[in-house]
RNA sequence: GGCCCCAUCGUCUAGCGGUCCAGGACGCUGCCCUUUCACGGCAGAAACACGGGUUCGAUUCCCGUUGGGGUCACCA
């Protein structure tokens, strides 16, 4: 016998509302981020609605703060909820499941009623017992199901007054899902097509705890039945348990909405889906935005507190698993909105590469206007006690654009732009420093001196015009113009530094250079 | 191990039977531009896991093998 369900059965007709639900046990790591993301860019595309609830029936993981990173991490992304946690309250709510706890009793109740689930008395310590037992046997993997539940204390095997009598003693109990034996459960993933699984390789699974709580699975086929679910998008780690999440549906009679599962986000490296840890295992950020462990007052790093654009990192996110068809592979969130389809997200897990996500925050970067560089400058000049000339900050901004990834850069990869050297490059002084480099330096300072309007074009022609006279190349004195300047072998033209060092500064430098590197 | 999902360059991927000696991007290498670095431009190396079918014809469809991933809690 088939229990044949096809959930694509106009569905599409009514409103499109997704949710994000996860469970508040601590900082959200970016597959959770890009989940989050896919659910919103289908709601957009499709003016549904994209609601947040907080999944928080297990009370012993509860981590404080983890909601509030959450809403504050989704809105730096800039894919805050329509509804729920951190949107309004349409009438569906609460939105937190521990506030919903006392309207799941009665649903779970509905399926005791209608055969669809029984009550079980087997304490943990038992059922570890069993398993361990069972392993011993050579049974790797106990389950209770069909079979194992006939030698199990629960209401198929007790006496219907000895149930009652233990109710009433106040004695625990879980709530389990009854499947029917040997049926095949079959549903129509959107990104996979046809799941099938036969429920002789399922068990028994706890809907209700006996502190009280549905398990996930019970609280999130009620709630998103109650909230009118159309489309459940969610991790491929949710796959294993789609088709009891089908049963329970058909248990209350209910439509299901239509299932989408995403493909995990892998380490870079060795094998498996990306976790919190690799952060500092392999050096990148994991998370949105910074988290602080109040027990271990330890910090883990976020992608906004590296310096990276939510837009920039929105666009990495999405494009992990999912492109157009086309070429094109930098988008806005609106641009994202319009292209993104569900059927084209791909299959298989990807791998992070952080990389990539660095060049798109400096395709970003580079895309800034010359305000918004400058103010961007000034603010990591303030934070570093560094100061620049108003007149000279765009200038900076923009030249220092072109060899920075994040805002940081554009104060760290000019650092001399800002102070005087305190060192020499090494390399350049043994190679370019010669024994005429005091005198040329002196040279070129005298002009300098004489100079009337200080600007690079000016400073350009006298630095040439001295070349020539002297019938010198250019890799003759750059090099060691640049090293007195700047302490440095390279970096932008020494024009425009030496514009916007000021002439004192320069005259002062180069001086101060020939002291020191005598 | 059982069950489920997956399989194109190092990585993210395009490809939905002939247009593919497989296209783009990141990264990598070389050249050009440049006093240098960076930016930019150009060029290059680099992949259809394997074996059977189906077909006039498979990267594309089917089966198997191998490999990878997920999941097997009174956690989500």
């Amino acid at each position: 016998m088939y229990l044949c369900h096809n959930s694509k059965v106009n569905n599409m007709s009514s409103k499109v509302r997704v949710r994000f639900a996860p469970s508040p046990t601590g900082p959200l790591h970016i597959g959770g981020v890009r989940t989050a993301l896919y659910n919103y860019l289908f709601a957009k595309k499709h003016g549904g609605d994209f609601l947040l609830r907080v999944e928080d029936t297990d009370q012993t993981r509860f981590v404080a703060g983890a909601e509030k990173y959450i809403v504050e991490a989704l809105a730096w992304c800039g894919i805050s909820p329509d509804e729920g946690i951190g949107g309004e309250d349409r009438g569906n709510g609460p939105y937190r499941q521990s506030e919903r706890k006392p309207m799941y009793r009665e649903y779970a109740e509905t399926l005791l009623a209608n055969d669809s689930a029984y009550v079980a008395f087997d304490t943990a310590d038992e059922l570890e017992r069993v398993r361990a037992l069972a392993k011993e046997a050579g049974a790797s993997n106990w389950q209770y199901n069909y079979i194992t539940r006939e030698n199990m204390k629960n209401s198929l095997t007790l006496a219907k007054d000895e149930v009652k009598a233990k109710i009433a003693a106040g004695e625990p109990y879980v709530i389990r899902m009854k499947l029917p034996r040997d049926h095949e459960v079959r549903f129509e993933d959107t990104i996979r097509g046809w799941v099938s699984v036969n429920t002789n390789n399922m068990d028994d699974k706890v809907l209700f705890k006996g502190d009280g709580m549905p398990t996930y699975h019970l609280a999130n086929i009620v709630d998103d039945h109650l909230m009118e679910i159309s489309h459940v998008i969610r991790g491929e780690e949710w796959l294993p348990s789609a088709p009891l999440h089908v049963l329970l549906y058909e248990a209350f009679g209910w439509e299901s909405p239509i299932f989408a599962h995403l493909p995990l986000l892998l380490k870079p490296d060795g094998p498996g889906k990306l976790s919190k840890r690799d952060g500092d295992r392999l050096g990148f950020p994991v998370f949105p935005i910074d988290w602080k462990n109040d027990e271990t007052q330890e910090t883990a790093s976020g992608y906004r507190e590296t310096g990276f654009y939510p837009d920039a990192f929105i666009n990495m996110l999405a494009l992990l698993g999912w492109n157009p068809g086309t070429e094109q592979e930098v988008f806005s969130l609106q641009e994202l909105v319009e292209a993104f389809d569900l059927g084209s997200v791909s299959k298989s897990g990807a791998k992070f590469d952080f990389e990539k996500g660095k060049w798109f925050n400096q395709v970003y970067l580079r895309g800034m206007s010359e305000e918004k560089l400058a103010s961007a400058l000034k603010t990591e000049l303030n934070s570093r006690g560094l100061h620049c000339d108003e007149k000279h900050l765009g200038t900076v901004a923009m030249m220092m654009s072109e060899r920075a990834t994040f805002p940081k850069d554009l104060v760290t990869e000019g650092l001399f732009l800002f102070e005087r050297p305190s060192t020499y490059d090494e390399k350049t002084l043994t190679k370019k420093w010669s024994a005429d480099s005091p005198k040329m330096m002196e040279d070129i300072s005298s002009r300098f001196l004489a100079l009337v309007t200080f600007d690079a074009a000016s400073i350009e022609s006298c630095f040439k015009g001295y070349l020539t006279e002297k019938e010198l190349g250019f890799g003759k004195v750059g090099p060691s113009f640049r090293l007195a300047v700047t302490g440095k072998g390279m970096g932008p033209s020494m024009f425009t530094i030496c514009e916007v060092l000021g002439k004192e500064e320069v005259l002062a430098r180069i001086s101060l250079a020939i002291e020191k590197l005598k």
